[in-house]
DNA sequence: GTCCACAGTATTGTATCCAATTCGATCCAA
DNA sequence: TTGGATCGAATTGGATACAATACTGTGGAC
């Protein structure tokens, strides 16, 4: 809804979205495209194209990458432009490592506030992850996989936790696409359902266990070393059997 | 380099740093006005002004402004510019319990990866926030005492959690010049000093203790009732003896 | 043939300009 | 005198224009 259009000739001939603040839907686009995978770690984001694309002008684009980038989904190369982020092993670490923490803490706080309503909001995000994941849609599993963690978050009540979690789990989102084994699955819908037991059966001690294996498992799915090697310019020159198209992508960096 | 001259006017005769960027010059003032408590909640930071002021255009005091308004330092109305944002008693709570969280997991980590020279850092910060309160001198205090509690994220050794744990130092200085009591110093380098001994003993538990109660104490200090009264207009028309210059403050929210 | 230098091109960083909105004040009418 | 409406000043939101910087490709020299 938000772009229909842009054939790019005429340029701006594409009537404004009357969406809220223009740049509003142009922050969405992005971010859900990073979240979704459509926009690999290191793409280019140019911002005279992107304000073609979305028929507005490089100012609100701006506005749209700056925020992107305090929530280090982008990266601002000096005088270079922006470029999706490619978070570091490190990184990932420490954010799936801040995510625990901020998780048990959630958890917790889940515990005194649950509401049967609440509950049933729950289930149904498993239900539609799984859903999603059936019929094969990986774009709408991967978000609402984070949503499950986000509902929690908005249950435990606390909205700066709550904000916090949203920022970690786009990073998550961004360093599973990064990392991720191909066959692998990395964020089970199961470990979700388990949980909710858990949760139902008001047994918080192994609620905190649960969340804090599934945390660990999704981590743990990842690929990090081959990764990290194939960003490494020598390891490229070094196997110059490698195509043409992933060395595009490690150039950007 | 990037901004000499520009004969114009005779204002902006106030020297120009020479930070390389320049919107990072604007964003550090504000922050640190900001944190300082030298610009109160309610303070209207409009462009231009700011802009005469650090010998900038409108645009990069829009990017620093926009800066702190997603660390919510600021606020933005729509149409109507910034201001210095007034956080309410309920999100006040909710920072506090942030940092709970978020201080808990460093102090933990903290006793792994604490070093000699770790330590005494912590201990000549905790020095300088002892001078700086006894020379009077309020605003290195308060930044001392924030640093303390950054300090010590650092040596834990997580960027993720070290960069939201300033986020939410920040956050709470603005807290803290909004509800403090007048008379009641509100956060004491004295439960720095004594977690340092904990730490120096190795006492995990204690140290978790200490920290808890260092920042329960903080918010305890605070004057969550009276605030929420005065910043009420219809207390404000029935108290009329007040000042004005409270009532310009209240009547920017 | 390889390396360095230079120019051209593209893209960002910043400043200025115009339109849109809001707030405040004045004026008129009841 | 009070209520309302309209006009005006001030300020933001957004777009364009210009300057500075970094990449690309070509050409020349060793």
């Amino acid at each position: 809804m938000t772009n229909q259009s842009q054939p790019g000739a005429i340029t701006r001939s594409n009537l404004r979205t009357r969406t809220a603040t223009g740049d509003e839907a142009v922050y969405a686009e992005l971010y859900d495209a990073i979240l979704e995978q459509r926009l690999a770690p290191g793409t280019k984001l140019p911002e005279d194209g992107l304000g073609e694309i979305f028929g507005v002008s490089r100012t609100v684009v701006r506005k749209a990458l700056f925020r992107l980038a305090h929530e280090e989904l982008i990266r601002f190369r000096p005088n270079r432009g922006a470029i999706v982020a490619s978070p570091t092993v490190e990184e990932a670490a420490q954010v799936f490592e801040a995510r625990r923490v901020v998780e048990s803490a959630i958890v917790r706080k889940v515990f005194g506030a649950i509401t049967p309503e609440g509950l049933r909001r729950l289930k149904d995000t498993v239900s539609e992850e799984r859903a999603a994941h059936e019929r094969g849609d990986r774009a709408g599993w991967i978000r609402l996989s984070g949503e499950f963690h986000l509902r929690l978050a908005e249950i435990a009540g606390n909205r700066v936790l709550a904000d916090y979690l949203k920022a970690l789990v786009s990073r998550t989102s961004l360093i599973i696409s990064l990392y991720e084994r191909p066959g692998n699955s990395a964020c089970s819908f199961d470990e979700h359902a388990s949980f909710l037991i858990a949760l139902e059966a008001n047994d918080l001690k192994r609620a905190l266990t649960l969340m804090e294996r599934h945390l660990e498992a999704c981590e743990a799915k990842l690929n990090t070393e081959e990764q990290t090697l194939s960003r490494d310019l020598a390891a490229i020159f070094a196997d110059d059997a490698r195509g043409g198209a992933l060395a595009d992508n490690a150039a950007e960096r």
